[in-house]
Formats: C-alpha cells, structure tokens, sequence
DNA sequence: GCGCCTCTTTGACTCAGATCAAAGACGCCA
DNA sequence: TGGCGTCTTTGATCTGAGTCAAAGAGGCGC
C-alpha cells in the first residue's frame, strides 16, 4: 500500500507536467490558489483491462478523464449494431466531454489494453468553471479541436483514398507518440485492423494490403502491431492535404 | 426607411420565438432583465447576395449569427484548393461558433441565395456568458450538438452508400423544413446538386442519378430544386441506421 | 429575342476497394 | 505441449461509384 502510493504520487506528477491536463488548467491564466484546487479534483480510479469500459453511450456523464498509461478508443453504435470507431486516445490525452453539451455521453469509451486515466469530476469541474471564466475557455477550446478532428476525419473520408488515409493516420500517431515523449519514428500499435480499418473507413484487407504495400515500397516497415515508419518525407507526401495532425483530440 | 424598420421589427419579432436563439437564451434561466440585456445585444447587418461570405476560414471570430431568412452553406478549404462541404443553415438556425475555441474561424460561411442574420457580437456575449452559467451551458450545448453532427457524417461516409446518403439528406433536410413551420414534405433546395455531392462524400452525377431512381421508384418527385417527398417511410427505411436528424448542426 | 453560361441529366466505361475464401501466425490456457 | 481462438495476410473476383463525354434546360444580360 504504502509502495502503491508512491508509485502513485509519480505517475500524478509525470501526467501532470506532460498531458493535455496542461492545456486544461495551466495556461488558462488561473491563479496558484485556483490551481491548486483544480488539482485536488483529481481522482484516480483503478486500472481497466483490455476490453473494459470507461463510460457508455447514454451514460450520465460525471466526469472529464485523462490518460494515464495504456490506450482508448471511443466509437458509437448505430441502431443496427454496427459500430462506428471514432478515435484513438494516447497517454495524456483527454477524452469525454462529448457529453459536456447533454450531460450524456454519446459514445462508449473502451481501453485497447490495460490502461488508466485520471478522473476530473464533473460536478466539481463546473463548479470552478461557473467561478474560472479561464476555465470555461479551456473547455470550449477542448470542444473546439474535437470538431476540428471530426472535420479533418470527414475530409478524410470523403476525399481520401486508402494510402492517403492510411499515411495520414500513421503520420498522426507518431506526431502524437513524439509529442509526449515516446518515438515517433517507431511504434506499436494498439488497435487492431479492424479498429484501424473502421476508424479509416475502410476494410481490414485494404488496411493491410496497404501496410503491405508501404513496405513493399520502402515507405516502413511493419510487423503485426510494431511499426516503424522509414520515410515521412514520402509519407507525408502521400498523405495529402490537410493537416498530419488529423487522428483524435490530440494535438 | 420607415416602412423598412418597421419590417425589420416584424421579422426580429418573428425570429427571436422561432430560432435556435431561443435556445440559447429563453430555456436557459435567465432573469428577466439578463434575457433583456442579451437581446439587446442583437445587430443585423445588411442580407447578403448568393455567394458572399459571412465570415472566412481564419478570420477573427466576432459573432455568433442566426440565420434569419436563406440559407447559408459551410465549407473548409484543404491547402490543394480543394474543398469539403460542412454543412448548410436554414432559417433560425445558429453558425460560426465553430471558432470558439480559438477565437478564429476554422471555415468559411457563405448564402447559398440572398439571405439575413442576426448577429450577436463575441465581445459582449462573452462578457455576459462570464457573469451567467447557464449561458455558458448553452453554448456547451451548441457545440455538443456541433460534434454530433460531425459524428453523424462520419458514419454516413465510412458506413452509407449512395442511396443511403442521399435519403438521410432529405429526411433531415424535411425535419428541419418542418420544425420550423416550412412544409416538410415540399421544399425548394438551395443548394446545387454539387454542394450535395460535395457535403455528402459523392459526385455531382452520382447524386443526380440517384435522385432519378428515386423518382423512378416513386419515393418523391423532382424538378431541379424542388422536390416533394411521396414515400417518407420507405425514404427512412433506405436511410439507414442513425436518427435522420443528421445533416446540420440543426434540432 | 438571341446567345451565353451555369446547372443538370444521362450514357458508356473503368477501377479502387469490397467481398469471399483460405491459409499462416501468434498467444493463451489446460 | 498441443489445441483453440483471434488476428493478419494474401489471392481471386465482383461491383458501386467515379470518370469522361455529350446533350438538354433554364436563367440572365444585352
């Protein structure tokens, strides 16, 4: 116990200095005081396996989270059960406010493999928020780069094809993976094909061939889920246009 | 001059019980004094001729609009030129808070024929959102439903074929036809036909063609721009999955 | 009233990616 | 250590929508 917490008490401090919690408190010109009160928000729950849940379409939202370690991905089902991925979420990502508007979420939220985040509870959230002009700011800039991500995905998925798509997500992830620390030129995935394909809208077999194919061509090399990308140069150009910086809330 | 404010006050009257406005001010628990306040507000420029902007991608955010007759269309500019489509207004609907988050506009708006709003400058809506909660929650509230939008047409394009698309468009476009007192099963399109195609992931021809067989199949009738809808439950069948409140940032 | 321009429709052909099918590759658990 | 289930790759074939092309249909200005 004692040695869980201090294991603990490490984990909070590297998320707060790397993760988009950041974006969230520190710059919104909040004072120490202020600051310090946001931080005691924080809640830590427990670590969810591969496959679990963080919080379900039509759920009572009562929280903002944050990734700690590991890695979600959020999608929606339609009425006919197919289901609709609609992005991935890295160490020190946030994810959840797709319910800020409704107080309900829209869409479940799932770790890709052992994963746990940090908790900021709603109530409390606006709370500060209805006294933090500031804070509100940060919430409406947060709401606003998921649009801005939805609307990279629909040029996308109305312009795109397979290789750009394909490139585009990969130059993503790494932009996202070097960004906090991680490589970016070498990387394991995560999420399936199949998760790659229906977030790309695509098939797996065309994720794959395509993967073969970059190869194939010298653009990387991969195998299974270990990717490591040997010319973004070309990449990039095969991404068109748009932003790299599509993929998920990230930035 | 006279006559024409006198017409100007009719037609704020008449906007300010039907738009999306409503929305944002009279549910949210204002006082009396605060809806007065937030009303006065209001300004209304000059209508727009077809194809002139009402605001710019990367423009500096300094309104909210209202769409008080027309229509207006939303699209955003890749580096190449090309363009992608986002969505389209109808009267009393709410656009531009798509710069919220920023406090510059990431699209461009531009009247798809001769049309008005009403504006309500950023400045003093936000002095006023800082001072009352629940505005801030209405705005939440607007960019949620902006999200869900996106995410409408995400899975639209990854998931809907031509048919599909096209049936959801006019289902949606008839709901908000109909709430706000247009005839939902009769109504003239603003848009051309490659505006559709665009906004809906296909082309032009594609789009032509598939509103032939639907005529074909007797499910509505169409000349050019205007169309009636004869057969709404075999339309939503063909629609697909996914509430047919699709198409814009409209409810 | 004529000519021009934009928008729309329709046809013929092509192709990227979906679908169908089958065979490796790996991880997990008993 | 072996067997099973999941994930991935690769091949063969099919098809919906894109592309290219051409002809009608309004609308507008002169």
């Amino acid at each position: 116990m004692a040695i869980r917490q201090i294991i603990d008490f490490v984990a909070i401090k590297a998320a707060c200095e790397n993760c988009r919690l950041a974006a969230l408190c520190l710059p919104a010109g909040l004072e120490a005081p202020d600051l310090k009160r946001l931080e005691q928000l924080v809640r830590r729950p427990h670590p969810l396996r591969r496959g679990a849940a963080l919080f379900r379409a039509s759920d009572r939202m009562h929280a903002i989270y944050a990734v700690r370690a590991g890695s979600f991905r959020t999608y929606y089902l339609a009425e006919d059960g197919r289901e609709k991925v609609l992005g991935f979420y890295l160490p020190g990502e946030l994810l959840g406010f797709d319910g800020l508007g409704s107080g309900q979420h829209r869409c479940t939220a799932d770790a890709l493999e052992t994963a746990s985040v940090c908790e900021l509870p709603l109530a409390q959230l606006q709370e500060l928020a209805d006294r933090l002009p500031s804070l509100n700011h940060q919430l409406y800039r947060l709401m606003s780069q998921e649009i801005a991500h939805d609307q990279e995905m629909l040029l996308l998925l109305s312009d795109k094809n397979a290789q750009e798509r394909l490139a585009t997500f990969l130059l993503n992830l790494a932009q996202r993976f070097g960004k906090r620390g991680f490589s970016a030129g070498e990387f394991h995935l995560s999420m399936s094909r199949q998760n790659i394909a229906n977030y790309l809208g695509l098939t797996l077999e065309t994720v794959s061939r395509t993967f073969s194919q970059f190869q194939r061509e010298g653009l990387l090399s991969v195998e299974r889920r270990h990717v490591r990308l040997l010319d973004k140069r070309r990449l990039s150009v095969m991404a068109g246009p748009g932003r790299p910086a599509s993929s998920s809330t990230a930035t």
